[in-house]
DNA sequence: GACCAGGAATTGG
DNA sequence: CCAATTCATGGT
């Protein structure tokens, strides 16, 4: 059977997993806005299909660009993600449009995933160009906003650092980070306004291509301490320092099903 | 009405 | 470096 994928790669639990989140899911099919680009995509019999760009940048989008087999025999490794396999075996580390993955996760600082979609979505509402035929509006690019413009977004405290962030951040040195050491990368992003070393990581791992980053939520807090730590006390620091060591470069696709399987009450 | 949600900034040890 | 407090909003 001729696949254009690698075995047990999982769409829908990718998309579904927190990374990212402009898309919408209507029967299978998911429509994405990822930056500038729509498109939609299915998975069938083992295939992707893709429709509206081509499969070399949905591939990429999708973290089908990893070797996912050397991933596998880092996470089999481990007895606790080992037994996490069976269900999360398909989970990819996704590489998104860093600009939109930043304004995204800090969005969603303290808040929920429905809540952080509605915000991006709105911010896209908002200001963000239509993309031709697609009936979505392109992410905006940075921009200085009117003073308030904001305001029916309902960011929260958020929407001053998002402010802050539009009328900063240069795409062009955001997206050049991806070529720099881990620890400049991580120094530089930590330096914007709204931006932590959780929301910083996230933007590493989701856009970037840090796959040492672990983006350590309350989330990975509770099962980092509970089966890493044997139930004691642990700084973020310490959790980031012990999973890093024991994922090395798949640090983040082991915390991201760490976190999946932690939300789907598994851990 | 308390409590929590993929935290960050500020301030004080 | 670590710990406590505050921030705005929506859902349970």
């Amino acid at each position: 059977m001729a696949r254009n994928v690698p075995p047990a790669f999982d769409l829908a639990l990718t998309l579904r997993s927190g990374q990212f989140f402009r898309y919408r899911e209507e029967a299978g099919n998911f429509r994405v806005v990822d930056g500038a680009r729509a498109f939609s995509c299915r998975s069938t019999d083992g295939e992707l299909e893709v429709d509206g760009c081509g499969d070399a940048p949905a591939r990429r989008f999708l973290g089908l660009d990893a070797d996912h087999s050397g991933a596998l025999d880092v996470l089999r490794a481990d007895p606790r993600t080992a037994a996490l396999l069976d269900s999360y075996a398909g989970m990819r580390v996704m590489q998104q449009d860093p600009w939109q993955c930043l304004v995204s996760f800090v969005c969603s600082a303290m808040s929920n995933v429905k809540r952080i979609q509605a915000n991006v979505e709105g911010i896209a509402e908002a200001f963000g160009v239509p993309i031709e035929g697609a009936g979505a509006n392109a992410f905006p690019k940075p921009q200085r906003l009117a003073k308030g413009a904001l305001r029916p977004i309902r960011l929260g405290w958020r929407e001053r650092y998002i402010d802050e962030l539009f009328g900063s951040v240069d795409e062009a040195w955001l997206a050049g980070l991806a070529g720099k050491s881990f620890d400049e990368a991580r120094a530089a992003l930590v330096e914007l306004p709204g931006v932590g070393v959780k929301v910083a990581e996230c933007t590493m791992a989701f856009s970037l291509g840090f796959g040492e980053s672990c983006p350590v939520d309350v989330w990975i807090r509770r099962i980092a301490r509970r089966h890493f730590f044997g139930g004691k006390r642990a700084t973020d620091k310490q959790i980031a320092a012990r999973l890093r060591r024991k994922f090395g470069k798949w640090t983040a696709l082991a915390q991201q099903i760490l976190f999946q399987a932690g939300r789907d009450g598994k851990l």
